[in-house]
DNA sequence: ACGCTGACTATTA
DNA sequence: CTAATAGCCAGCG
């Protein structure tokens, strides 16, 4: 048995004292599961972390995802109309929409088209 | 320590 | 139909 690490240390607690297992860490992981060409919402993934912390919290651990590695794909979350709410925190308010037409997705001001058909339901698929 | 804000969502008027 | 408010929880001044 050496080496057989299925799942690195999920306990990497910061120098700061603030475990990184907290409700953020648990965001990006499901983040990092959107396969791609496909979007989710911010409720949906609360929802599947138990909805406890609200829509909102989710939100604010994308903000904090920024430099994660791996990286987050943060373009890949929006709010529940298909809406790019969150582009205006990006480095650059293009790269969501550039992200994600990369990724077959068509984005029409700032709306995903079809997005219920890009949508991707972490409570559903996994 | 208290209060406000915030990448949301659902409900009520 | 549209508009506004309440609920949610954690970070920041």
């Amino acid at each position: 048995m050496k080496g057989s690490k299925h799942k690195q240390s999920l306990n990497k607690i910061l120098p700061s004292g603030k475990p990184e297992n907290d409700f953020f860490n648990q965001v990006w992981e499901l983040v990092r599961q959107i396969p791609k060409g496909r979007v989710t919402s911010y409720g949906a993934i609360a929802a599947a972390l138990g909805a406890k912390s609200g829509a909102r919290m989710v939100g604010w651990a994308m903000n904090s995802s920024f430099g994660q590695n791996p990286v987050v794909p943060a373009h890949r979350v929006v709010n529940r109309m298909g809406q790019l709410t969150g582009k205006i925190h990006f480095p650059t308010p293009t790269q969501m929409q550039e992200q994600l037409e990369k990724e077959n997705i068509k984005v029409i001001n700032d709306q995903i088209v079809n997005f219920e058909k890009h949508f991707w339901d972490p409570l559903k698929e996994l």
